[in-house]
DNA sequence: CTTTCTTATTGAACGCTGGTCAATAAGATT
DNA sequence: AATCTTATTGACCAGCGTTCAATAAGAAAG
C-alpha cells in the first residue's frame, strides 16, 4: 500500500545482500530471483533496483567478497609453519579444493558462471585471485618454475573443484581423492 | 490456422533435433528457446512437445551423440602411428583438449551444464566418455599409472577446457598454452 | 465414397522470470 | 507550513517452459 516504509524498516544494502547471498548459494544464480530475494526481504521486488542496478550487479558485489575470502585461506597456509616447503606447497593444493568445495555454490558463481550479464563484471576478482595464488606457489616450489606450470597447475585445481561442483560432492567424501590430485600436482612440479 | 500440417512437410525428430544442435551451439542451453526452435522450424513450440518429452530431454538426445564424437577422436589417435607411446599420450590429451576448445558449447553442455532437468539424464554419457579415455591413457603410459592418477590427468585436461570455455577463447589462442599443459600432465606420469 | 479413428499441430493459457516506471508517501530541508 | 528529496510500491512488459482442448490431415474400416 504504502509507497515507503518508515524508517527503522527501511531497505539497505546490506540487507538485500545478505539475503541474496544466502539465496544464491542455496538455489545458485539462475534459481534465486529477484522476488524470491524481496519475498525473503517482505519487500517488493521492484526495490531492489533500487538499491543495485540489476541482479548481476547485486550478484558481483556480493561474489566480490568471496574472492577476497579465498585470498584469506591462502594467506593464512603461507602463515602457518610446517615441515618443508613442499608440505606447504601441498597444503596450498589441499584447500584450494577444500575452499572450492565447502563453498562449492560460491566457486560455481566465482569461477564458472556463464551469464552474460555477470560476464561483464567478473574480471578483477578472479585474476586477482590467480595472482595471489600465483605468488604463494612461486614462493615454495622447490625449483623456479615457469609460469605455464603454475598456470597449468591452477587449472588442474580449478578442473579437481569443477567436476565435484557439478556432481555436487561433499569435501568430506572426496578429500582422499583430493589429496592424491593435489600429490600427483606436486610429482609435476618437482 | 490449420492444426495440423501437409504431409510433405510434417515435422520430424530429425528435423527438430538438427535445428535445435544449431542454436544450442550457437546460445547455449538457456538461450535458446523452445519458441525459438520453433520459429526455425516454422510450427508452433507446442509441437516439439509432440516428440519430445520436455526441453531437457530434447537436449539430451542430442548431446548423447556428441560424446560419440569425442570417443571418435580419441580412437582416431589410438589407431595412428607414432614415434611412440608418449607422443601418442601427448596426442591424447592435446586433441582432449581441441575437441574440448573446437566444441565449446557441446563441451559445456556435455560436461558443465547445471540445469537440474537435465542432470537426471546425463549420467552414463560423460561416464562411457571417461572410461574410453582412461582405457587409452593406461595402454599408453610408459609405466603402469594408477587408476587415482589417470583421474587426476582426466580433470587436470578437464580444467582446462572448461577455464577457456568459459572465457570463450578458441583453441587457436592457446595451442601454445595447449601443448604445454600436456607436457606438464606427462610430466607427472612419468 | 463415407464414416470412423488415429495422429500431428495449433495457439491460448498458466505461472514463472528480469526489468521499467509513474505514482506516491516518508523524511529532510527551507 | 511548504517544498524538496528519497525510497517504495505494484502494475506492466516481453520472454520463458509447459500443458492441453480444439481441430484438421491422413489412415483404416465399412
Amino acid at each position: 500500500m504504502s509507497p515507503r516504509k518508515s524508517a527503522h524498516d527501511e531497505l539497505t544494502k546490506e540487507a538485500i545482500i545478505s539475503v541474496a547471498r544466502n539465496l544464491f548459494v542455496q538455489e545458485g544464480y539462475a534459481a534465486a530471483s529477484m522476488r524470491k530475494i524481496a519475498d525473503t526481504l517482505q519487500c517488493s521486488h521492484g526495490a531492489i533496483y533500487y538499491h543495485f542496478k540489476n541482479k548481476a550487479h547485486l550478484f558481483y558485489e556480493i561474489i566480490e567478497a568471496d574472492f577476497q575470502k579465498l585470498d584469506q585461506v591462502l594467506d593464512s597456509v603461507l602463515r602457518e609453519s610446517a615441515e618443508n616447503n613442499e608440505h606447504k606447497l601441498f597444503s596450498i593444493f589441499y584447500r584450494y579444493i577444500q575452499f572450492g568445495l565447502t563453498h562449492q555454490k560460491h566457486y560455481e558463481l566465482m569461477f564458472l558462471i556463464h551469464d552474460d550479464d555477470v560476464k561483464g563484471y567478473l574480471n578483477e576478482g578472479p585474476n586477482k585471485s590467480y595472482l595471489h595464488f600465483a605468488q604463494a606457489v612461486n614462493s615454495l616450489a622447490p625449483k623456479s618454475l615457469s609460469i605455464k606450470d603454475i598456470w597449468s597447475v591452477f587449472l588442474s585445481l580449478h578442473g579437481f573443484v569443477t567436476h565435484y561442483c557439478r556432481t555436487e560432492t561433499t569435501f568430506e567424501e572426496v578429500k582422499e581423492l583430493a589429496s592424491s590430485h593435489a600429490q600427483f600436482l606436486i610429482k609435476a612440479t618437482c
